[in-house]
DNA sequence: GTCTATATTATGATAGAC
DNA sequence: GTCTATCATAATATAGAC
């Protein structure tokens, strides 16, 4: 059973991750999230500390869900094309059900608030290695296209999670939804179709 | 000649896209706007309006730079497959130039302010109708991968356009910067590559 | 743990001198 | 056209009652 305090915790991080990726870190502030919550203000301060704090941990949460889908996952595959083919298909999902993801990360790159130093300096190179490795071990099985991994891997992340992070444009260019499961489908086998080969 | 009042717009223009790229807009204040461009803050209200106004001015004018750059370039083109070829090149090399208008879109999108909304109205549904007429005109010739013509074009444009938007994570991630000249070049052709066929 | 009340600072915008 | 001075409002955060 649940405390009072975690429940206060939970919503908080559950209605402020949702906030901030809507209107960024500078524009959703304290008595927004407080309001949406349907806490008081002072709680947050009383929970996380600071406004910073909370948003730290409403990022790290959608990153340990990422890691953990993705490790889950891997178990399936017998090999390095096997794994990165899941790879491509889970991070893709992923960004679809959790748009917020993109959308904080985005928030708190080139800005001098110190967010995104943070953040590289918590999560590090490890995802971004392990892309590389599975890339370049899929191209050595002839499974991928060629070229060079990491300038492979920006353009593949591009592909995968702009439109998510876009998806007003998208509604109002095509009127439809990027969210649709239909469309996510759609874009799973698009990317699949364009990078790998059999 | 240009008159003071035309020099201290155009001063305040170049600099406030810049920090409103950097910063984001709820996180660029006025004071900062008038320290970067070396002004009085009161002057963004008497030659603008409204930061919000100032905003947008700054918008429009990389949105005008982007279309005046992609007309002039489309005049060498013989076919639909050279125009999209030379969309494909120009659409690249005008985001690692300006990655302002990336994420001056970006932190527009979603937010409860009514910029993107406002950005939507003002420049429709052109550019966007132009570039799916070319990709289906490429496809029929056989020159152009298959697919929905309004999916790649999100795909292609996330491979075009993030790693500029999240240029400190590529640095952070490779130690390459993704304006250097080399870099610009080898991603051009890795997307042409990717989405071109002969 | 949650609230009221308040401190301090910063915001966007305006009025009016020069 | 640019400045000084100031407005009203909103921001994050704190102290202390309950």
């Amino acid at each position: 059973m649940q405390t009072r305090s975690e429940a206060t915790r939970d919503k908080l991080l559950a209605s402020a991750t949702a906030g901030f990726a809507r209107e960024g870190y500078d524009g959703y502030s304290s008595r927004m999230i407080s309001r949406d919550a349907e806490i008081h203000h002072a709680l947050i301060v009383y929970h996380f500390g600071s406004k910073l704090e909370l948003w730290k941990a409403c990022l790290m949460r959608i990153i340990g869900d990422l890691r953990s889908h993705l490790v889950e996952r891997q178990a399936d595959a017998a090999d390095d094309v096997g794994r990165l083919r899941i790879m491509v298909d889970e991070f893709i999902r992923f960004n679809a059900r959790n748009p917020a993801f993109q959308a904080l990360m985005i928030d708190a790159i080139g800005r001098s608030d110190g967010r995104f130093e943070w953040v590289m300096s918590t999560v590090g190179h490890t995802a971004h290695e392990n892309w590389k490795r599975l890339i370049a071990s899929a191209q050595a099985a002839g499974r991928f296209v060629e070229g060079d991994p990491a300038m492979l891997l920006d353009i593949f992340q591009g592909a995968a999670t702009r439109m998510y992070v876009m998806a007003e444009e998208v509604r109002f260019n095509t009127g439809r939804s990027p969210f649709d499961a239909d469309f996510v489908e759609e874009h799973v086998q698009a990317c699949v179709k364009l990078f790998f080969r059999d």
